[in-house]
DNA sequence: TATTAGCTACTACAAATATAGTAAGTAAAA
DNA sequence: TTTTACTTACTATATTTGTAGTAGCTAATA
């Protein structure tokens, strides 16, 4: 797969969180100053010819979404992390969380146990996974 | 700070790898097909003027070294990931890390004990640090 | 010492990225 | 029904990135 550049990141998030738009509300979810409504419909573009989303033609308006799901582009992003700067070793990324937020044997625990809360409510919502 | 491009980052590698480099030595680190000597070259020279490598003259030759340590960098990457990705939080990154690879929380948990080692071996490398 | 090998500085240039304008169509509002 | 608001398709342009050539210097070597 393909990387995003910034511009085309950016939006990716905005599709992700909006499900699917059109060029307008993709706009409004900048912060001012906002990108030229062209600019962000070219960029739409270069995504769909990229592969990263999809659109469908309704009444006289494309509708966007996304064809790559946050999900699968986090798995990328997270992947070349790892590899790249904690030798794929997932320990020594969570030591260096631990690290950066100076934290003590005992928080990291603490987070841990959060995590495992997660896990287990993920569990109840989809029982069939195994996790 | 300024994020690296592909290429640049790279190079960076090499250099967080090697310590300090000459040029040749940067491309001798690269597989086949290696880039000319002169691309490296130039590449370490917006790297330098980007701030993220340093150099000194040694003789006739430049001698190159990160100025941005890879600890410093991987710092912004990692944080960007998680505030982007994760919602900033770290146990949704972890429970992500966990599906991803099908844990199940025993193997998680071992997984943190092995973090556990790392932030103990590192304690007594540094032990006056708090981690 | 003439040649060769390696290095730096400078320049060049193609491709990718970021940004946006224009023309022309549709549809809603005044 | 004229105007206004959106929309798309196409085109344009500045900037950044990736890649490398050339000229000229220095040092080793034949």
């Amino acid at each position: 797969m393909k990387t995003l550049t910034k511009a085309e990141e950016q939006i990716m998030h905005i599709l992700w969180k909006l499900k699917e738009a059109v060029v307008k509300q993709v706009v409004d979810e900048f912060e001012e100053p906002r990108p030229a409504y062209t600019t962000v419909a070219t960029v739409l573009k270069v995504l769909e010819k990229k592969g990263f989303v999809q659109s469908k033609k309704v009444g006289n308006v494309n509708l966007f979404y996304a064809e790559v799901s946050k999900q699968e582009y986090t798995r990328v992003q997270f992947g070349s992390l790892l590899k790249n700067y904690f030798n794929g070793s997932f320990p020594k990324m969570a030591t260096f969380f631990a690290k950066e937020n100076n934290l003590s044997l005992e928080e990291l625990e603490e987070i841990m146990k959060i995590t495992e809360e997660e896990i287990k409510k993920e569990k109840e919502e989809k029982p069939w996974k195994r996790y």
